[in-house]
DNA sequence: GCTTGACATTGACGCTGCGTCAAGCTTTAG
DNA sequence: CTAAAGCTTGACGCAGCGTCAATGTCAAGC
């Protein structure tokens, strides 16, 4: 009346390496084991390792649905979360497919996989959108042909004076100092001093950026998490925010 | 002109510890290595990773990843398969949620995690609708009603002689004998002989099935895998098909 | 009684992509 | 000079088995 564990793993539809893990975890014993080391199974097993097939197929993990048979009750409990776990699932994988397919129509224009110049002060390709948007398409060109005239030695220099300043933001923050205290608003100021540098921004070239366009960008490293990863995620950007927006009050 | 392995760590939104694994596997090597061991990356090595990075978000494998980035051009071909492998996943997960919650409101119907008898020869409970669709409420309640004036010990009774049935046509079926040979014709007899033993069945209880439900009965066996489980799987299913139909043609 | 072949056993590694100690050397800030 | 960071190379862990490997058992035929 009972099966070895080739046939009850066929009768099952899986294999005998499976019921061996399941032996081994704790999921499923065979009814006895035969003097000979061997294992069998009777049909209460066979009961049981159908109804672990069912829920395996369900996508439900060992653990889970080891808990679910020996308190049936809470079956429906665990069905329910793992299915707000299926669904979450789905939505993932519908923003992946999404994204992989802008991609690929973006690489088939022509684009490159990604901008060169990750220190980019604007990242010209990236954020030309954003900065259209805010601030006019009259500044962004200027913006551009700037960036543009430089040679790369330039653009070179550029970016060190942009991840130096990137570095001794996140180095300011870790230290746990104040916003508004001395050493952030010196920070600060060299920030301002930097955006300075660029035409196009409004304000920019001649006295420095206007305040309304200082504060707005340092919102929007903190909204963006593409800008503010250069300042240590999202913490890190919030607290140049705040210095920033501390400055602009002062000084602006 | 170079960062240690934190800094460009979080300047690509990710760790060190990743980065050490993918020098380790040879997907992204740092520029240069210190006289102490410490790993130093340059501002090339930077936009790799910020590639791999992009690449990880849609969901790619690392070794796709190095494909792609080492042979730039191949990258809308491998995006293309890997949009078709996400599809695929998300068809799978669709399924999975159906099934979660069917299931959840069969269990709150009060119904059981699975029928107890897995050997019913009809199993009365998941095949039900079927059961009724093909060949009439009347045979459905007429094969139920015999079905439950069974003791016990019928039960398994009937039950063995379905699981000796399936155990004989899978191992007729693994030595390879040809379906319209005398052996196998001979199960397809054992097979028409259990059969008759149901009443309900078309034409069952006296002379023994009909040939159009015999037949039915054996493409149904290949048609759904839960049948078709009990024969071995797929190829199991169809040689008993195959036998029966053969059987059916000569005698019925 | 022996051989053969099918089936059983217990390890143990492999796969995916890192997270997470652990033990020990280096650099940096005070 | 010392303490605190930061770096190094291992190595285990996870989920769920697939897949050898080395070896013991059982049923069947000669």
């Amino acid at each position: 009346m009972d099966w070895s564990i080739q046939e009850i793993a066929r009768l099952a539809g899986t294999t005998s390496r499976t019921l061996r893990h399941y032996d081994d975890i704790g999921l499923l014993a065979p009814a006895r084991i035969g003097s000979n080391g061997y294992r069998y199974y009777d049909e209460p097993a066979l009961v049981r390792l159908q109804r672990v097939m069912l829920l395996r197929e369900l996508g439900l993990g060992l653990p889970a649905i080891g808990e679910v048979l020996d308190r049936e009750e809470s079956a429906p409990h665990a069905l329910r979360s793992h299915l707000e776990w299926l669904r979450q699932e789905q939505e993932r994988l519908a923003r992946q497919i999404a994204s992989v397919e802008h991609t690929i129509t973006a690489l088939e224009g022509g684009e490159r996989l990604m901008a060169e110049n990750v220190f980019d002060g604007f990242d010209h390709t990236r954020y030309k959108e954003e900065v259209e948007q805010r601030w006019g398409k009259d500044a962004y060109a200027k913006s551009d042909a700037w960036w543009r005239s430089m040679s790369a030695e330039q653009k070179a220099a550029w970016q060190e004076r942009a991840s130096d300043l990137g570095r001794d933001w996140i180095a300011a923050h870790d230290r746990g100092i104040d916003p508004t205290g001395d050493e952030a608003q010196a920070l600060a100021q060299r920030h301002f001093e930097w955006l300075r540098g660029i035409p196009g921004t409004p304000g920019g070239g001649g006295q420095g950026p206007t305040k309304e366009y200082f504060v707005g960008l340092a919102e929007m490293y903190v909204a963006d998490e593409r800008f503010g990863a250069n300042y240590g995620g999202r913490a890190g950007a919030e607290f140049v925010r705040d210095a920033m927006t501390a400055y602009a009050d002062r000084n602006l």
